[in-house]
DNA sequence: CGTGGGCGGATTTTT
DNA sequence: TCCGCCCACG
């Protein structure tokens, strides 16, 4: 058998991981190491050397991306299909797992998954219908403890209240709440995992059939999981399995949403006698690059250690850039990719890298008005948008008429005359007989229980929702979808808007009817529900516009696991990164320390850091000291690039609007003063040393912001504050 | 029933 | 500053 295709192209400590007798195994492997291809090739290794059966792989991952490439990957070192493997996100493998074992999970078979969005209405429907003060009980906050609650695998009756009263409160609204998906027949995303343990835990004879059969059970980034997941997999592997697990502890960046570093420590001490290896090699970075990234994450204490480092050169070095303000920052990028182009680069080498979103604005204005094509990663994804969830929300009725969520949603949308009055009374009703609301709504229906024109729309909408069900029933998919836009009246609905955004809309829909028209279901479900849980678990990354040739700009989370040749991390400010809410808290500062790890290693070629000393967020000015994560840097690999002057020479300080208006030229006249330009150092008598922020007005009225270094921002009178010029 | 204005809040995100 | 949400009004 030629094993070349698998081993050739692996280094020897890839081949070591890859080819190591079968067992538990822990790989830590390090940004830019090859770890999707070790992941790829043990499988490889696993099927055409140790025997293994395709359908005895289990392969896990985070995101669908990361399942999707893996699944590629496979498929083309084996050259077959790879349907008999599973592999998956942690959420879809539990959604399998439920569809085929619903019964012993305790679910309806048409069960219907809940978005973040659904979970939260549900939730605020809730705190209404028990008239709650939403100011005192925050749905975001009864949410995240719900979610909580269940990342840890606790179900209600496991809770103390601890005498807290809130925590009561809380406790209980946790149980309303399951009711009330359990009425409705739906599941949230983070029941999906509590479910699918519950499901193997409760059930031996299920456990026994899935550990006989997954013989072999792969899980990537492991720094990620959190308590359930970590859970779920060790029951499902066995203490006596031979689960194979691939982690970067320096990269674990969502601890915040539950993800648990410590599962590593826990996995070396459930399974002892697991093999270690490292990747430490790295294919992505220059020397520098490393070099710097590997100097800041020394700061972590705690960590299990990894040094990463190139048989590349050492490349340029990195460049660190002081702007004035957060326009001079977007104009500096903006330069910089100018140049970049002009050498015959293309955009989408490079990537804007911020903490939060609210950065990428200023960006975005930059390269508007510079004519740079731009893409901004991390908005409304395709199935979340209003719309189109109002046509799930149609299309799931049609599947489970039990589905509260939907009901609401579309129950008056288009408007039939179903007002928040009668709707109250269904929910009422609805609750007092334990029911879902379409039950209700039949009920009052059949008894007239609601007013006579109230009644009569509501008849109306019943028969609407069966009368689709019974038209789309011999339909092909999207033919379904295509009736049910037409038939509810959403489509019209839309027309009749204002032409820009019901034009979006109407043509986001019919994106809809297309992505069901491309949709390949697979598996035992009809179509419709298959559809349906497509939406809910992919949000619709990757619709139409992909392949401008574009900058891409995104939050430094999103940036995980993605390369670019030029990377810029901008706004690097104590308290905007590491962000201020992370400040006084260590874990929550090595966390952020991780995080500007994770960014410097997408780089490849060349890294920029920027800050700016003043920078005008929510409608106000701060100033901020250069972020701490760069005094951490080797200052030997960091080579701060001067803030360029004009025509050689110090240029009048414009104000900054005339400065940042791109197109009109700052215009030079005399020096205001000599050295007073922005970004200059001074000194004053009495305020010390400080930076020019900003200059306005011109000879004896002109005045003078500084941000000294220990009194804070002043404007002074130029002509009066006998400032010295340094260097 | 739909919209506009006032108010408060404003990391990070996948599923 | 800006966005989303709630309520009051037309």
């Amino acid at each position: 058998m030629d094993l070349s295709p698998i081993l050739s192209p692996l280094n020897d400590a890839q081949r070591a991981a890859v080819t190591a007798p079968v067992g538990p195994m822990l790989v830590l492997a390090g940004a830019g190491s090859g770890k999707t291809r070790v992941l790829t090739h043990r499988i490889a290794w696993l099927i055409q050397v140790e025997g293994a059966s395709p359908h005895s792989i289990l392969a896990v991952t985070f995101t669908n991306k990361a399942a999707g490439e893996m699944r590629a990957r496979i498929e083309g070192l084996l050259g077959i299909p790879g349907a008999a493997l599973w592999v998956g996100t942690f959420h879809g493998i539990a959604h399998r797992l439920l569809r085929l074992h619903w019964r012993e999970a305790g679910l309806p078979q048409g069960f219907q998954i809940l978005d973040a969005e659904d979970q939260l209405r549900m939730v605020r429907k809730l705190l209404r219908s028990q008239g709650l003060d939403e100011s005192r009980w925050i749905p975001r906050e009864v949410v995240w403890f719900i979610n909580h609650q269940k990342d840890e695998g606790l179900r209600p009756k496991a809770l103390k209240d601890g005498n807290d009263p809130t925590r009561r409160q809380f406790i209980r609204l946790y149980h309303d709440y399951e009711e009330a998906c359990a009425r409705a027949g739906v599941v949230d995303f983070a029941e999906l995992l509590l479910r699918a343990f519950e499901l193997l835990r409760d059930n031996p004879e299920v456990l026994r059939h899935y550990r006989a059969r997954f013989r072999h059970v792969l899980v990537d980034e492991f720094q990620d999981t959190n308590a359930i997941q970590y859970a779920w997999m060790k029951l499902l592997a066995g203490s006596d399995g031979a689960p194979y697990i691939v982690a970067d502890d320096d990269q674990s960046i969502y601890r915040w949403r539950g993800a648990r570093v410590e599962n590593l420590q826990q996995f070396q001490r459930d399974w002892p006698q697991a093999q270690l290896f490292r990747l430490e090699q790295n294919y992505r970075s220059t020397g520098n690059i490393l070099q710097a990234a590997n100097a800041l994450i020394a700061h972590n204490a705690g960590r299990l250690g990894k040094n990463l480092w190139t048989s590349g050169g050492h490349g340029e070095p990195i460049r660190l850039y002081a702007a004035f303000n957060e326009r001079d920052e977007a104009d500096f990028v903006t330069q910089r990719i100018r140049d970049h182009m002009q050498q015959g680069g293309e955009r989408r080498d490079i990537a804007i890298l911020y903490r939060s979103n609210a950065q990428s604005r200023v960006f975005e204005e930059a390269f508007l008005s510079a004519r740079i094509p731009y893409k901004v990663y991390g908005g409304l994804r395709f199935f979340e948008r209003a719309e189109v969830k109002d046509a799930l929300a149609y299309l799931r009725l049609l599947a489970n008429r039990d589905d509260d969520a939907s009901f609401e949603r579309v129950v008056n949308l288009p408007t039939r005359g179903i007002g928040a009055k009668s709707l109250g009374e269904l929910r009422v009703a609805a609750r007092e007989q334990g029911s879902s609301l379409w039950r209700a709504a039949t009920a009052a229906v059949a008894s007239q229980a609601l007013g006579g024109r109230a009644t009569a729309a509501l008849a109306g909408f019943l028969q609407l929702i069966e009368r689709m069900a019974a038209d789309a029933a011999p339909l092909v998919l999207h033919e379904q979808v295509d009736l049910v836009l037409t038939a509810s009246g959403l489509i019209e609905h839309h027309r009749r808007e204002k032409a820009e955004r019901g034009e979006a809309r109407v043509e986001n829909l019919e994106e809809l009817v297309s992505a069901a028209r491309g949709f390949e279901p697979e598996g035992e479900l009809p179509p419709l529900d298959a559809f349906l849980a497509h939406a809910a678990l992919e949000s619709g990354e990757g619709q139409a516009g992909e392949w401008e040739d574009c900058v891409q700009m995104m939050t430094l989370h999103t940036a995980k696991g993605l390369e670019f040749p030029v990377v810029f991390i901008c706004g690097m400010e104590d308290g905007l990164f590491p962000h201020q809410r992370s400040l006084n808290d260590l874990d929550g500062l090595e966390e952020e320390r991780r995080l500007c790890y994770v960014g410097m290693t997408r780089a490849m070629r060349q890294l920029y850091l920027t800050y700016a000393e003043q920078r005008r967020l929510h409608g106000s000015d701060s100033y901020g000291q250069a972020s701490r994560f760069i005094t951490e840097l080797p200052e030997d690999l960091v080579e701060e690039v001067r803030p360029r002057i004009r025509l050689g020479r110090p240029y009048a300080a414009p104000t900054a609007a005339a400065h940042h208006r791109p197109g009109r030229r700052a215009v030079a006249s005399e020096p205001v003063a000599p050295g007073m330009r922005l970004g200059a150092r001074v000194r004053h008598g009495k305020f010390g040393e400080g930076t020019v922020l900003n200059v306005e007005g011109q000879g004896p009225q002109a005045r003078i912001q500084v941000n000294f270094e220990r009194q804070g921002t002043k404007w002074l009178m130029l002509a009066y504050a006998n400032l010295e010029a340094l260097s």
